[in-house]
DNA sequence: TAAATTTGTTAGACTAGTCTAACTTTATTA
DNA sequence: TAATAAAGTTAGACTAGTCTAACAAATTTA
């Protein structure tokens, strides 16, 4: 029953969302803090208030862990964003990367028939336009195992499947280099120095940096 | 600049509301109060919040009236909502009697983008399911002057174009009559004493009462 | 017009969510 | 291992939005 409230949805979706980056299962309160741009004191006050609620797992100075229903409720707005997304992007002609910001809003609507007739409606897509599984409704967030392009060593081919930072400047940044998803990148070089790379992409060169190629998935 | 918040949006889209069904300019604190399911002081202190934005003309003791600005955010939010209960019902398979709830959520969604994007993804529809009429983007809210169907005499024909009451319960009833947007509607006899109608819609007579007949817009 | 009723306002309190500043515990490093 | 740094917690304050209880103004009715 009790209510759940948008702002308790996000502290939930970010411990899922930074577990599930960093490969470990506790979570830090300075870690957390700053994903969501709150001070250490905010998120600790509300860490309280979710383990009241037996979302998470939670002692004094200790990583903070999902309960089995806070990572329900966590992968299910999960599966709301990346539907919305989709949406956007499919029916709406929204761009690749204008899309993330209107799906933190929508994530939140309360409405489970809503999502399901959606997801009907875009005849049950399986990932979302960054290349990011989509949750069936009631399912894990399957973790499936994927490399970055910086893995990838020098004269092998590779394919893009997702990219990890979702923000509009590193999504345009993308474009421009005339990479997109299920592209094909031949690596051709990389720098000891500074693992600066030299990619092809449709026959036409690159140089990318670390940090970059760091954000980008392949297989 | 200053964000507008959900709460805020809800007073002023009462407002509007309200002053567009009695026909009346100004509207009174308690009555506001009651529309939005809170006690008058609350409506008191967001009043006064509200005045201090410029949203809405407001003196002790007086009636309230929106300002320009305030009017404009109100039918804006107005347009959203009938233009997600459009959505919903189109292109989702929702049922007439559903979509307001769930559009009382989307409503609140800030992008600009979106609700143009959606309006030409719905071809530009000029009115929502229950028959009423969408503003368009930075429009007014047209007062189209309709009649209810307790204003029909008896022996009349009439076409039934909207419905006043939005609750799934009252939607529901109207279906179960057999009545629905466009439908022509046949007053056949009307008793004095407590205005029960008998009405033939597509051949089927049925009784409806006062409270029915004055929910039903018709030309 | 005076009394009664309705309508609207004020004062004080509460919760959710946030902050700053001071403090404590745990981890790292010399 | 002792000092230092990093991570985490507590106390106290603030805003938005809500409430109850008491009061004041305006309107209706006798
Ligand atoms: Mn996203
Ligand atoms: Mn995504
Ligand atoms: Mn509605
Ligand atoms: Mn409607």
């Amino acid at each position: 029953m009790s209510m759940i409230s948008f702002t308790e949805e996000n502290y939930l979706k970010a411990l899922l969302r930074i577990s599930f980056d960093s490969g470990e299962t506790g979570v830090g309160t300075n870690e957390l803090a700053l994903h969501l741009g709150v001070k250490p004191a905010t998120a600790n006050d509300m860490l309280k208030r979710l383990r009241d609620k037996a979302l998470v797992d939670f002692e004094k100075y200790k990583k903070i862990t999902l309960t089995r229903e806070g990572k329900n409720i966590a992968t299910e707005v999960i599966r709301k964003h990346r539907l919305w997304e989709t949406f956007l992007y499919e029916k709406l002609e929204f761009s690749w990367d204008e899309v993330h910001d209107v799906a933190e809003q929508l994530e939140h609507i309360q409405s489970s028939k809503l999502i399901d007739k959606l997801e009907k409606f875009l005849d049950y897509p399986a990932f979302d336009p960054h290349g990011d599984p989509i949750p069936s409704k009631g399912g894990e967030l399957t973790k499936q195992f994927r490399k970055t392009l910086l893995d990838i060593p020098v004269g092998q081919l590779c394919k893009m499947v997702a990219v990890k930072d979702n923000s509009s400047a590193f999504l345009q940044y993308v474009v421009k280099v005339g990479l997109g998803i299920n592209n094909e990148i031949h690596v051709k070089s990389r720098q000891e120095f500074d693992a600066l790379m030299v990619i092809e992409v449709n026959g036409v060169e690159s140089s990318v940096s670390e940090k970059f190629a760091e954000n980008i998935y392949v297989v």
